[in-house]
DNA sequence: CACGTACTGTATATTGCGCACACAGTTGTT
DNA sequence: AACAACTGTGTGCGCAATATACAGTACGTG
């Protein structure tokens, strides 16, 4: 029992900000964390994260599953370090726009397409609240967006986190959408793969009594069809713009009365 | 190949919708799909999701695991099932407020509630978006609360979206949180489960170059320090409330220019 | 320069999972 | 009475994560 030097972190954490020191004795490791990672990354990107196992990532490498272990001291570390890796380029993103306004948007926007690159993060079990070092980056550009803002710092935050939190569930319910759409080919007999939409099933199964409102939506005009569709991204920009409204009114109170 | 009769439903949807037809033939079930959606419940209620196993609902109701296969077609049907059943009582939900903010507030937080009474919703895997009986109905109550609105059917149900989103993920983060800080119990030898706050972890792990506004956050005055804790709420609250000036907002400008 | 030690990757085995499948018993219908 | 439809059981397969013991490698000190 003897108590380390370096301030215990939650497990993982010395990983993923670099702070495992490995001895310089012993055979030349042949794999690395950082290869490791990128071959899950691949394996995630093309079959999802559901082919991402340990002994898949491995063969892939050439390795036996075993030797992960050596570097990656259990699998949910392993995402935690693909999480991490997911907001690489963070650093290199470039807020253009005059006012607060259009740099949060965009800040937004750039948030969406790198969950878009790698639609397996909205998959991510998440037992550790993300504080990885790309991931922090991106909140650190964030604040900057709103540097002119005005706003108290902690309300910067709550801000950031709002917006955040909303681009991550859009994003993973047009992922979801998009998996369920893709996952016709079993052993298909009579039905080849019925497209339903959210409107036919609807009015399919929605019955006057118990939902009115949803019954004469579902029967009146043609709700926008695509549920993974193109633009499930202007679905994306309207809340978008709605929370700019909420954010923008409340620099407005916050200018209106200062302190 | 036969043909059935009535029209094809995407796979688990009959059960959800009660259209399972069960002939009248054959032994008196011991088992019921209520009894077993149940159970699953108790058991994530108890001791979270990872506990739901076929075999540990099956056990907990004095069954053989490959008995739940007679009422339930796959595990990811019976979660489908629990996630409808989480939702049950959303018709007894009243909506008190005299104007449409209020009655949204309200509905929000009632969802938010039904969440936090049921921490597992916010770990389901949700291959197919949610259309259960039961969560159609809180959209109804949904759209209800923005009856007086004037906004048209598609915003409403915009609006909607956009609010579940975000107390969905909210609600998802401030459980993890709380998962995280309770998986002490381990081989734990030298610390006894510090409970890092959101703040120690900033200033252990940031520096100032890259991070620069977060260091002056991590360093300056306390934030608000339970990641799990009791104001969290507020902190749901905040965005919730920005979410809900936005909407104003479009309300506002739906007033103005009408059609 | 040799040798111990810290380190690497491997082989094997354990445990738990979802679920396919063949079976035995039960009950309404003919 | 016999059949068909139905219920629950038991066995077993494939795949997952990962503990553990092991064999080979190379640094750094004697």
């Amino acid at each position: 029992m003897r108590s380390e030097k370096a301030p215990a972190l939650p497990p993982g954490f010395d990983l993923l900000w670099g702070r495992r020191r490995g001895g310089t004795r012993g055979p030349k490791p042949g794999l690395s964390i950082d290869a490791i990672v990128e071959a899950a990354v691949a394996v995630a990107d093309a079959e999802g994260l559901g082919a991402v196992s340990m002994a898949r990532v491995a063969h892939e490498l050439g390795f036996t599953t075993m030797s992960l272990y050596r570097h990656v001291s259990s699998k949910d570390e392993l995402l935690q370090l693909m999480w991490n890796a997911s907001a690489q380029g963070a650093e290199e993103v470039v807020l253009a726009g005059d006012t607060w306004r259009q740099r949060l948007r965009m800040w937004a926007i750039v948030q969406r397409e790198m969950i878009d690159l790698h639609p397996w993060i909205t998959q991510m079990p998440m037992a550790t609240p993300p504080m990885a070092p790309n991931s922090l980056t991106f909140v650190e550009k964030g604040l900057e967006a709103l540097d002119a803002s005005g706003l108290a710092d902690a309300d910067k935050l709550r801000v950031i986190g709002l917006i955040s939190s909303y681009t991550l569930s859009e994003a993973r319910m047009a992922h979801d959408a998009t998996r369920a759409a893709q996952q016709s080919p079993r052993t298909d007999g009579g039905t080849p793969t019925p497209p339903w939409t959210f409107e036919s099933l609807l009015r399919e199964l929605i019955d006057r009594r118990t939902y009115p409102r949803l019954y004469q939506i579902a029967w009146s005009e043609e709700i926008d069809d695509n549920p993974s569709g193109s633009d499930e991204h202007e679905e994306y920009l309207f809340g978008l713009d709605r929370i700019l409204d909420g954010a923008q009114a409340l620099i407005d109170r916050s200018q209106a009365q200062p302190e």
